[in-house]
DNA sequence: CTAGGTGCAAAGTATTTGCAACGCT
DNA sequence: AGCGTTGCAAATACTTTGCACCTAG
């Protein structure tokens, strides 16, 4: 870790008023380096090469303490369990992130239109899902 | 269930080559009926009404087989376990729907971008997460 | 010193699977 | 009749929690 990365490190720490643990600076450090978009056994797997006795439990709750501090995303807010989608409509989705409530916008209100066709680096488009993430009304209040 | 309705199942169920079962016929027609983005569970409840003996496990194979015969959708792809999104820069996803693989795009690359406003309705929009669903290079073959 | 952090094990939630009985075709 | 489907219970996967000990501030 450079000395510029242990820097940011205690202030994203003070910031959230957290102590700056050696546990929580190398899961840090490790969530850098990581590419891709790792799941907490993968963060686990690489952390326990630094720290062999950390555990899972550890990686977790500091996980989810960096992204309730916005130092890292979630790649989806809804992870937690199988919806369905019942709407046949061309639609998309106003995320609050606050409370987790998910409402549809159909596809034209947003001005953003599906269309199916290829991207460079070979990857064959078809349809768009798009989130558009904020506050719902009940919650900027 | 209306007669159209009835005629439609019969259509999907032949096009995917599976039996014309009583489960799966208000299992379809509990989806059709309910709005938002129900989890196996709500589906369940609202299934044992009409079917108090069904089991959980049949809910889940039927979800499971109306969502791979392009029936109805997942909300999310990869609800499955926690992502962390370590790339800090402004970009979607390009997300395979056969291999579930997730890759990134910048967000100029793709022409969307995004912006912070109120919509109609009250929700105030901060960013958008979109995912670009389609066949990976490897998927096409 | 003491509030917050850690490791461990157990509990909790979400989903899948093996299998015997059953019902479409 | 034969094979897919169902219900049940057990198994698996993912995540959280309670608690005793430890450590940063």
């Amino acid at each position: 870790m450079t000395v510029a990365e242990a820097n940011e490190f205690r202030a994203i720490c003070e910031r959230a008023g957290v102590a700056v643990t050696h546990q929580r600076q190398v899961i840090y450090e490790t969530l850098l380096d990581m590419h891709g978009h790792p799941s907490p056994e993968e963060v686990y797997a690489r952390v326990r090469e630094k720290i062999p006795s950390v555990s899972l439990a550890t990686v977790y709750k500091n996980i989810h303490l960096f992204i309730e501090s916005g130092v890292f995303h979630e790649v989806s807010l809804h992870h937690g369990s199988l919806r369905v989608e019942t709407n046949a409509r061309p639609h998309y989705h106003l995320v609050c992130t606050s409370c987790k409530s998910i409402t549809d916008i159909d596809a034209e209100e947003l001005g953003i239109a599906p269309k199916a066709h290829k991207l460079k680096g070979g990857f064959l488009a078809q349809r768009y899902a798009v989130d558009v993430l904020g506050l719902c009304p009940q919650c900027q209040k």
